[in-house]
DNA sequence: CTTTTCCGTATCGAGCCGATACTAATGGGC
DNA sequence: GCCCATTAGTATCGGCTCGATACGGAAAAG
């Protein structure tokens, strides 16, 4: 995976951090889409984000503005050359295609499992959550396509219960018995 | 995992690309363990994993040597001060515990599921292979503790055969009907 | 024995990255 | 309202990664 996303990165003459900022933008709920949060969740200080950002920007692959209620805060997200970019290099299609030949319950079952392997291995290092937001404690499903963010009490789009959330806890797992 | 892998390199004041070569070169097997298939196996140049072996040497955490028979290649091995940096780091330790609360049984398939999608993967990318000695169709059991390269033609030990090789080839999949 | 091929190294320039210092905005205590 | 601690983000500097290119030395091809 790491040769894969230097080879795709390379091809655009981005480093694999660029690309990595690119996908977790894209993935990001409305919590989440500040610098602070992008280095958080790659583990590098803000300065350095900031320099990476700079180039994005600079490539014009991400838009930033000022956030309405405080104003010391960045939003980011992708412009639609980022959108492009990251559609025509495909990430995640690679590893969809990798899977054809595995029955869907093999791979429901790995998934699930990888999952509480990821949720025991956040709590060990007591890093950042960082989750995706449908599978958080908080969230609350108040109807067919509404939710709610129980910590935040914001309502939630269905599309958005499925992006990455930095405020994520774990729903405690009732299989593991 | 990336990071973990940031983190802990940070402690050594190394960077990731470098706990991944100690890493590697602690699993690669007597095929492997050159400059050359490190630059594979990272998908990097020859030229830059050069320099990153020179650090390496530098900070005395690897040892080179030369080929008894072909004298352009160079033999990789940690030094006692490598191997004692991993362990200290224990890269790996933190998926095993992380796994704790999960059957066997579902962890066993898993990965079963996990190495018939990086066999997939690889066969994709047309990449590099680098798979474990003992799944490559030409490992051979010879005897209790003996095994043999069908390849190459050399015997392998036991431990031999738990290592990385550049040239594996899956074994096709049985289940996979 | 000559040519080609291959393994590894050396050097240069672009750029990542952390450390540090900095600005600007928020918020708490009074 | 005012002071100060805190927080989000930026700017600068030095060490290092990384690819491109050129090079030397050994092996293989003919």
């Amino acid at each position: 995976m790491r040769t894969e996303l230097r080879r795709a990165g390379a091809e655009e003459s981005l480093q694999p951090v660029h690309l990595q900022s690119l996908i977790y933008l894209s993935k990001a709920n409305r919590y989440s889409n500040t610098p602070q949060a992008l280095a958080e969740y790659l583990g590098l200080t803000k300065g350095t984000v900031s320099q990476t950002l700079l180039l994005l920007d600079r490539r014009g692959l991400i838009e930033r503005f000022e956030d309405d209620i405080d104003r010391r805060v960045v939003r980011l997200r992708l412009s639609p050359a980022g959108e492009r970019l990251l559609y025509e290099a495909q990430p995640t299609l690679a590893w969809q295609n990798a899977t054809r030949n595995i029955s869907p319950n093999r791979i429901r079952n790995a998934v699930s499992a990888l999952r509480e392997a990821l949720t025991t291995l956040q709590e060990d290092n007591e890093g950042a959550p960082f989750g995706v937001c449908h599978n958080c404690s908080w969230c609350q499903k108040l109807s067919q396509r509404i939710y709610r963010c129980g910590r935040m009490g914001d309502r939630l789009s269905g599309p958005e219960t499925r992006k990455i959330c930095r405020i994520f806890e774990a729903k405690k797992t009732e299989e593991a018995a």
